[in-house]
DNA sequence: TGTACATCAGTGAACGCGCGTTCACTGATGTAC
DNA sequence: TGTACATCAGTGAACGCGCGTTCACTGATGTAC
């Protein structure tokens, strides 16, 4: 019986207030934007008191940096899984990479949002700056593996390569491919434009297409 | 002697009041972004009752979509500025257009989040959009002067090369060449970034570089 | 050139509202013995 | 196995505050004659 007790009485202890906060954050964000929530706002959806947040965070802010720091694991989680350790060839799985970014970005538009146009300044969360920084090693170990590919001569860096990556699935995703309101309407998917982009780029570095 | 009776009620009618709100909403997303301005705070900054404002805005969105117009007119005045009629050459010029965005994305981060990180829907507001779409046709004007010297064979559409350019451009200045907290350091500069991505990018379209 | 009047652009007081935050509290849970 | 107690995670009432918005108003400006 103690199970049934349990269920009635476990409306006052929670269980798991702290993560069903956050995925309130997630869907208040989703709706307005990350600035468009409020702690408040993220208790009700919770379905507790406003004071009850208080017990896991310390503020509003620190609410929205659990979600960007949540959203950069997931999206790390993402980019590894579109490498797929090089498979089935570095330069397929790069473009994986890269569709990778740009699935996560339209499916997940409040994590999207929390971290990167939240306004949460990357350098003064040291934890935030870890988890992105492990987001960002996937590109740059995706990177590394192709340019172990190209002739020596004139080989860029591979973190500039990376960063090249990172910065035009951003520029699209940001643009063309987000999953809320501030999307912009295109003649083509996000994808082709970024898979169009990589061909030329991967041309001007020496890469052999495939036919 | 009335100037001097204007000088002293001029406090009164405040003369450009419509003007002074923009520049005030400016000032207040630059400190704290673009959700960090009220109406009342913008009335404050221009030294005006609280009422004041509804004189000339209907809402708090009202007049950031006004502060992100007037930012996208700026913004086109200056890539044409960059782009200075595809001179000395098509492909410097191209290249200057895109420095040019960054220079923008640096020097006005207010203007350039209330354009691009306000949440205001691109699509719901057709002055927004309209003058939107001059700046980027200024991006598209460069792209069809710098496709017409390439070979015909295997050219890509000259809209496509403008995307790629507005998306890069975009992701580096969203990333790394903001002016606000929200940068992210590099070992390098935004325009070092921007130009090493454009040089190969060009060569992948057989475009032959200066020696 | 002066006067009367309409219109415009601001005032300032007032309101209801929701937010952030604090506080003493209490029900539920875990643990020592 | 049962009991006493400490700790934890929530309540709910309360507060001060600033915001958005309305309102009747008034000072300044422009214009007709």
């Amino acid at each position: 019986m103690s199970w049934k007790q349990r269920a009635r009485a476990g409306a006052y202890h929670h269980g798991n207030l702290r993560e069903a906060l956050i995925q309130a954050a997630r869907e208040l964000i989703k709706e307005k934007g990350p600035a468009g929530f409020t702690f408040a706002d993220a208790a009700r959806w919770a379905g507790v008191s406003p004071a009850a947040p208080y017990r896991h965070f310390r503020d509003r802010e620190a609410l929205l940096a659990d979600v960007a720091r949540e959203g950069f694991a997931r999206f790390e989680a993402m980019l590894t899984a579109g490498w797929a350790g090089g498979k089935p060839d570095p330069l397929t799985a790069f473009n994986n990479v890269g569709r990778a970014y740009l699935a996560f970005a339209r499916a997940e538009p409040a994590y999207y949002a929390a971290m990167f146009e939240s306004g949460l300044p990357p350098d003064l969360n040291p934890e935030l700056r870890a988890a992105g920084d492990r987001a960002f090693a996937v590109l740059r170990g995706a990177a590394e593996s192709l340019a172990a590919n190209l002739p020596t001569k004139g080989r860029p860096p591979a973190l500039m390569m990376s960063l090249h990556l990172w910065s035009m699935a951003h520029g699209i995703a940001s643009l063309f491919g987000r999953g809320d309101a501030g999307r912009r309407t295109l003649p083509m998917t996000a994808e082709e434009l970024l898979e169009s982009a990589m061909l030329i780029y991967l041309q001007g570095l020496g890469i052999p297409q495939k036919g």
